[in-house]
DNA sequence: TGATTTTCTTATCTTAAGTTATCGTTTGGG
DNA sequence: CCCAAACGATAACTTAAGATAAGAAAATCA
């Protein structure tokens, strides 16, 4: 079980056997169940998770409102990484959209493997590199992209499979910085323009 | 002068004397024209600059519009990060709004320091970390607030000084992600309930 | 300096998103 | 199994942003 963590680092760099050794008596599993929250308000994140089974949604309360802003799913890593980095209050809360099966690890353990073998000081780079692509990515739909670009944009990359049918659409018009009967609309629109083309 | 790059790192992690030693013979200087590209597109980026005097704006070519997208200012670094990341031909443009001078390097000047220092690698993560952090800082103005919204807080952000005064208004709009004209009636609706509140 | 270009504002019109409410449908808990 | 709550589509209305154009002010430059 342990092992697919290692898979899913070794996407970014390859760990050798004593490096992962080090590492692996740190890793614990957990399991969460649906609406369960994984990150709350207000608290100061420690640990860093894998996902080998479920999805998160984060989403942070604006007057009361809940703004979701973004999605985990399976063999990805979830954390506020923004807290475990400031060492900040949560302003942000992590919620299993379904019944999840972690496996942990303390940001304590990260920060000793980091001086103990250069290789995790790689690998912490990498991450933030492609955690910082991810996040530029996502800026740029909106920069350059109207709201229903920016849905166009979405079905393509995660098409039809993985999310769409797994997340709830209010969800994901949250994620696309519009409402609900925007995106609704947005959809009518969209598959009706699909219908007059063909 | 060049101290000035050292002091601009420590902003982020000390560094030796020795470390700055093996860094410092590379370290080059380089004058930039109002207009002139420093950034082109389609070409690879090898080079990391420090803003010593002027300033930047990176922007898109959207069909044949050019979409600003973030702005540079003294003391900062200017990169084309992702196409240094990648090694992919720059879909951006960065361009100076000033005359400008740089100090640059080498991104394998940077990566030869990676494998020399592990102080170095320290210094990658943590910058690769705090851009992610700034990135991020800007997809959720524009995940939690309207454009009159992300225009009031442009303005706490940056009072009045620097971007403010040197930047043309149109690429402040582009910048918010709106067309200069709403931006024009933004800021008249903006001043209009200050006024209105006096 | 004077001419040209760029920049910003303003107005009009169009389009699309926000707001609120209604109505089936689905989901989930008791 | 039933009831309440949550969800999505749709409609009516309001509000604000996009597009286009015109004119004034500022910056550029020859």
């Amino acid at each position: 079980m342990k092992e697919i963590l290692r898979q899913v680092m070794s996407q970014t760099i390859p760990i050798a056997q004593d490096e992962w050794e080090a590492f692996e008596p740190h890793i614990f599993t957990k399991t969460v169940k649906k609406r369960e929250q994984l990150i709350r308000l207000g608290q100061i994140s420690t640990e860093i998770a894998v996902i080998i089974k479920g999805s998160f949604r984060q989403y942070h309360i604006i007057e009361g409102e809940e703004k979701t802003t973004f999605f985990f799913f399976d063999n990805q890593f979830v954390c506020n990484y923004e807290s475990i980095l400031l060492q900040t209050p949560s302003n942000i809360v992590i919620e299993a959209m379904e019944d999840c099966e972690l496996l942990y690890f303390k940001n304590e353990t990260l920060q000793r493997l980091y001086r103990l073998y250069p290789k995790y000081e790689v690998f912490g780079r990498l991450i933030a590199e492609n955690v910082y692509l991810c996040a530029m990515e996502r800026l740029n739909t909106f920069l350059l992209n109207s709201p229903e670009g920016r849905y166009r944009k979405f079905l393509e990359h995660h098409d039809s499979q993985q999310i769409l049918n797994r997340v709830p659409q209010h969800y994901i018009a949250s994620y696309l910085g519009i409402t609900p009967v925007s995106l609704s609309r947005i959809r009518a629109r969209v598959a009706r323009q699909a219908r007059e083309l063909a």
